[in-house]
DNA sequence: CTGCGTGCAAATGCTTTGCAAAGAC
DNA sequence: GTCTTTGCAAAGCATTTGCACGCAG
């Protein structure tokens, strides 16, 4: 059941891309929601759900699912790369490159598709 | 707010705990249900809820989040070690090491914890 | 007997959906 | 004016919780 593009410019649609396009790392759609908001603020979390996921449909965005986190998306199209989360503020960041090995050993008879990599630490911004 | 262990032996959750060390591998909490009840059919899935909760905060299981997934939970005490999913049938499997670098690249200022490593493939019981 | 653990059903929290009204074109 | 998109509120789902009863110790 693909959507039909038809898609009409609405004040909301433009703040939810603004809000990934400036923040420029993975949002959950609470996140989007109160970035967005500084650009239209009549916008209902319904809206952002719809939104992210035309937008997921339309693979202008990918989901990114931290382990044990709401779901977050990021701008699609990049680089084959991993995520880090802070264990203070939770906030995700974009890693560059990818530091595992191609083809983990796996059990006989088990074939490798691809992998999922998430760092966790403390980010810069938080104190020590 | 530590539960003081006052534990007394039910039916149910001996089923439950059964339930993870004979599959010996990550269950959700419907999974667990679904083979705790064959030793224990009058049990619901609040009990279930309410102890995995309890094993866990007695470390006798740990959370294993699989990015997109359900929660699912094991046996706690191993090893390092990471999973692997199948795309296919969707079970998970332990993975035995880890073929991940200590310590990955970080941006400036950014302080390394830990790190989650999946992988995902096609599982030996399943159809190529 | 005492009181913890269970089952049920209601409550919660996040996400999705139906519908009438607002807005894009 | 037509047809999409929005906002609101209701519906869904998975998980949690309150309460009365049953069962372990």
């Amino acid at each position: 059941m693909t959507r039909e593009i038809q898609t009409r410019r609405t004040r909301q649609k433009e703040a939810i891309r603004a809000a990934f396009l400036e923040e420029d790392r993975p949002l959950s759609p609470d996140e989007a929601l109160v970035f967005a908001q500084r650009r239209a603020d009549a916008l209902s979390i319904a809206t952002v759900y719809r939104n992210i996921s035309n937008l997921v449909e339309d693979k202008w965005l990918t989901p990114i699912q931290v382990p044990g986190c709401p779901v977050r998306y990021e701008v699609a199209g990049k680089a084959h790369h991993h995520h880090f989360q802070c264990r203070s503020c939770g906030t995700v960041h974009e890693l560059e490159g990818c530091d595992v090995p191609n083809k983990p050993h796996l059990p006989r008879g088990f074939k490798y598709l691809d992998h999922d990599f998430f760092v966790y630490g403390i980010c810069a911004a938080c104190p020590k």
